[in-house]
DNA sequence: TGAGGGAACTTTCCACTGGCAAGATAAGTT
DNA sequence: AACTTATCTTGCCAGTGGAAAGTTCCCTCA
């Protein structure tokens, strides 16, 4: 029918992007329909099975992409406590489907060995950046206020401008948080 | 067929404790599904529409709700700030279903006058518990601490103790953020 | 009392969804 | 060249949310 040739190539990279698409563009996770990322990606909706499984095999993957992401941006923040929260928060904003999907377990196999990885991986960045005195309950804390800053800004509850940056705006927010050295 | 009677009664009401018992049991509301709704309060599926309109009618009913009850769990718990955050996670950790629903605004019609009344009435009892002299980051930083933990605490992705209650697990956390007087 | 009118609910239909099974096509491998 | 495996499509199924039309009940008002 289509000049399209019958093997994609790399559906794999394209079904993730088009996913994370799909999300932005339809508000959330929950509308998102296997049949839309396909015809984003030029496939059909059968396509998936071979490299994801199903619905929740493909958010997986994505979950674990996020993680992976998120881990890189601490890693890239630096030491400083304040602008590895603020770094958080710039990944939930800069990628809200993946933020969103990785903190709503539900929707994947929150079991997944390959996930397991990419969130110690991301948990073992966060917790570099705190004193080496902090507790748990430090580390709760520090996790909590860049955590809740991010999902409270996905989900517009701050009256924020349009356009302004999410890192920017939680700043001074968290440097409210002083934790004994 | 049934000797049920052709009218509820009060469907709004048990169509509502429904919704929420399907979601806390199904894996979220993106699993939720109106017939399976319907199914537990013993209507049929097309019985909503004239109560709520549609799925995200429902959904804006639960929403609001959820505000109401919030809103009366932090009058509940007075003046202390800890304790109101404290009240805050435990209604989280309580109302699972309308609290994710809550923060997932693309799930409801988030315009919804009746909404926006009770959402304006919980952002008021939650700034009510804080000093005077608080400006906006400070009301931020204490949003933003309660409403990690919730989330996080929600999500699975906090190490606790089956059974352990969340709200004495947070009242350490929420301790540690201090504000000016 | 009983007749109209609207509120509450059901039945039926439609386009769409995710998953499965079977088949088609391409790419290696020997 | 023949065989095997990976990748993708087509066709099907039960289940979903919504719209339309019909049914049952209650309530008001003459």
């Amino acid at each position: 029918m289509t000049d399209r040739p019958y093997h994609h190539g790399n559906l794999r990279r394209v079904a993730l992007a088009a996913t994370a698409e799909a999300i932005e563009a339809g508000g959330g996770p929950a509308a998102l329909s296997l049949r839309e990322v396909a015809r984003r990606a030029g496939v059909s909706h059968a396509a998936f099975k071979h490299h994801f499984g199903s619905k929740p095999g493909l958010l997986t993957a994505l979950a674990t992409e996020g993680y992976d992401l998120l881990a890189d941006a601490l890693a890239a923040a630096g030491d400083d406590r304040v602008e590895a929260g603020v770094a958080y928060v710039r990944f939930a904003a800069g990628h809200p489907a993946h933020f969103e999907v990785m903190f709503q377990p539900g929707l994947y196999h929150a079991d997944d060995p390959g996930l397991r990885a990419a969130e110690e991986r991301a948990a073992r960045a966060l917790t570099a950046v705190l004193p080496d005195s902090a507790d748990q309950d430090a580390r709760l804390a520090a996790w909590s206020i860049v955590h809740g800053f991010a999902g409270l800004w996905l989900s517009g509850a701050l009256p924020a401008d349009p356009g302004a940056d999410a890192g920017d705006a939680a700043r001074p927010v968290i440097s409210l948080l002083t934790l004994a050295p």
